[in-house]
DNA sequence: CCTCCATCGTTGACAACCTCCACGATAGCG
DNA sequence: CGCTATCGTGGAGGTTGTCAACGATGGAGG
């Protein structure tokens, strides 16, 4: 009598995180495309127009969670496009991602359709929700670096 | 006077979402690996083990989100290693997927693993957190449908 | 019965993404 | 000075996501 004894897949955070994660993330990649970007990039655009004087690539894979090659592409793709430039930090192993105006335009154009994206699958959530949410996934990151 | 106005990136719940999932794909995969098992590969199994009779290849796609496409990849490796079977299904336009003892077997070793493996990430999220969670991302998905 | 349309699995192509390794340039420490 | 670490960069190879097409089958309606 073999029945099946582990965890449903409905029950595995793992899994339901991922899937959750695709449905927004496809979302909003739609809406974006109308904006020229992706999802990467827009998060690489997000981070140098947050931080005035402009952020490390090394920070960037950091935060995102990224592998440093691949900051290099999204950097070169934003910059190809006029979005962001680099220029030399103090350290000079070091080269600092930074909005241009025409960047910080299509980053708050781009965000509100983004978040506009997300309003379907984030329909059923309240504010409680959200805040929980963001806090607990937060926690998540913390406990995996 | 132009500064940052946006939403910052760790206030956006899409970003979250896909950076959190991120790190525990990454922190099961190794963990599956042992097993011979990628997670797509693990998630598809574990429907399979669910259901004493198959799942047929298009519920796999509606419930991991997958396009019908990359099922039959995977369904294609976990047969190859004799974890799973195809079998006719009363519909003949569809085949079902059932998982062989083997395939159960392995799948219950390599869920003790992933699960092993996540406690690393989720560590700080209590049963109640957990819960909460669980229910939060399924709506998630419903209303991404 | 036959026609038209939907569905399922499958294939192939292509873009995006992830992972790893290696390199040159620079920094910092002893 | 020499050793080691860090930052950005490039490239290889594998995985995943997306899309269009196809054959086979099923179902509804004339």
């Amino acid at each position: 009598m073999e029945v099946f004894m582990g965890q449903p897949l409905t029950d595995d955070l793992g899994f339901l995180l991922s899937r959750a994660s695709g449905a927004l993330v496809r979302a909003t990649n739609t809406a974006l495309g109308e904006h020229g970007l992706r999802v990467r990039q827009y998060s690489v655009l997000v981070l140098a127009c947050e931080r005035e004087d402009g952020v490390t690539q090394r920070e960037v894979a950091d935060v995102l969670g990224l592998d440093p090659s691949q900051v290099v592409v999204l950097v070169d793709e934003l910059a190809d496009t006029g979005r962001v430039e680099r220029r030399p930090g103090p350290d000079r192993r070091t080269r600092l991602v930074v909005a241009t105006p025409a960047g910080r335009r299509v980053c708050e154009a781009a965000g509100a359709a983004a978040r506009a994206a997300q309003e379907g699958p984030l329909a059923g959530l309240d504010d409680g929700d959200r805040d929980r949410l963001r806090e607990v996934l937060t926690r998540v990151w913390a406990a995996s670096g």
